[in-house]
DNA sequence: ACCTGAACACCGTTCAAGT
DNA sequence: ACCTGAACACCGTTCAAGT
């Protein structure tokens, strides 16, 4: 039991809404996306799930809230979102401000669903999409060059790509899926084909699932080396 | 009333997995993936929501289906998932087929949030890969890079590209995008700069919101691009 | 100003029961 | 074989009420 009396104890410190997001992010991080409801938050923080309605309109403006902790969380890691040229040029700049949004993404696992699931604009993202393209403005693109990238770019602008299936994490669901890949195996030639050479050296690796930073980076590289190849023919 | 002896009438035909995906195809092209609930469904269907459970395993299951069946609708629209090239080469062929897919996702608005919710293959679209692989290996890809061609295509590969951010169909949220747009303008050069440049002439756009066919062939178009020079530099 | 209790209108799903 | 009723364990949210 608290005292009423003491103010020291930890417990007594009322909510706020940084209080709220800090305790989100944390309870997503650690046991996933779909146990953030507003009754196991409200539980996290030793409070009833009404008292969260005082703090945060709604759940759409908690999610909202996430997103722009996490886009803080990359300006911070960054230092700014200033832009200051490489002197070896806009790619490398750009290629490292987006790499160092994937350090940040990856501590959240949860990041890439909320992010896609958000229809409204925050301030620091606003901040974050003007830094990437002062980078590539002050590089000597176009505005409609620029523009086209950040469209090309997509969810790779901030450090993740959407990958279209994800690992089964239980037995079961890798044990189905080879089983399909069984039956199916004859009328998948070049999958299969490409499974056996490809895959072969990494043994947790199923189709599907490969999405680590040599994927990320292949695919980065190929826009943005495709991106100055346009930039420099104008 | 519907006669019990009356087999003639429609209403009498009983439920089936065919007969519920239909269905649910049908409810969440007309009213949105969100009013897609198993009792909304039954009631479509003029049946209890528990009876959608003879057909259908769970919702989870209902959801694989549609995907399954929106993959089919794809090889339906095109003939076939059969690899047979353009002589003009593999990028044309390639790029018809993704165009082809992309036509079919623009009938079903909810098809890039239900895509991305899955975690499951199904054999349609397992086929659906082994075509596009098979494109490129017959174009002279490696095993190896058309892995990572995949890959970077990521949801490309299937015609659509998630938008960061959609536009909000409210004038409410208009609005507000706008009062926070005047804010920060004068943190956000580079990007008011863009805006006034290359939105100004298409008045019901906003930043986050160009998703056309346009920015679509654009960014597939570099990548495609990119990948020819690294299959043809080896 | 900040928090709560009770209640509402929803979800997906189980299970025993009906025909 | 196919469908249903009642119930369970959840959701987000409102609203009047407490301190």
């Amino acid at each position: 039991m608290v005292s009423d009396a003491d103010p020291i104890t930890t417990e007594r410190v009322p909510l706020s809404k940084t209080r709220v997001l800090e305790a989100a992010m944390g309870l997503a991080d650690r046991t996933g996306i779909e146990t953030l409801t507003m009754r196991n938050l409200a539980q996290e923080l030793g409070v009833e799930a009404m008292s969260l309605y005082y703090h945060v309109a709604n759940k759409e403006a908690l999610l909202d809230g996430l997103v722009d902790s996490l886009l803080a969380e990359i300006e911070h890691e960054r230092g700014d979102f200033e832009v200051v040229q490489d002197q070896a040029g806009w790619l490398p700049t750009m290629r490292n401000l987006i790499l160092t949004a994937r350090t940040v993404m990856l501590r959240h696992p949860w990041a890439p669903r909320v992010i896609e699931s958000r229809t409204t604009m925050t301030p620091t993202l606003l901040r974050y999409f003007n830094a990437l393209l002062g980078i590539m403005i002050e590089g000597g693109f176009s505005n409609d060059l620029g523009h086209h990238a950040m469209h090309a770019l997509g969810s790779r602008a901030l450090g993740f790509n959407q990958e279209l299936f994800e690992p089964d994490n239980t037995d079961q669901g890798d044990e189905e899926a080879e089983a399909m890949m069984a039956d199916l195996g004859p009328q998948l030639p070049y999958l299969m084909g490409m499974l056996a050479e490809v895959v072969h050296d990494d043994p947790d690796t199923t189709l599907g699932w490969c999405d680590d930073q040599t994927e990320f980076e292949f695919g980065l590289d190929l826009l943005l080396t495709g991106l100055e190849a346009r930039r420099a023919s104008r």
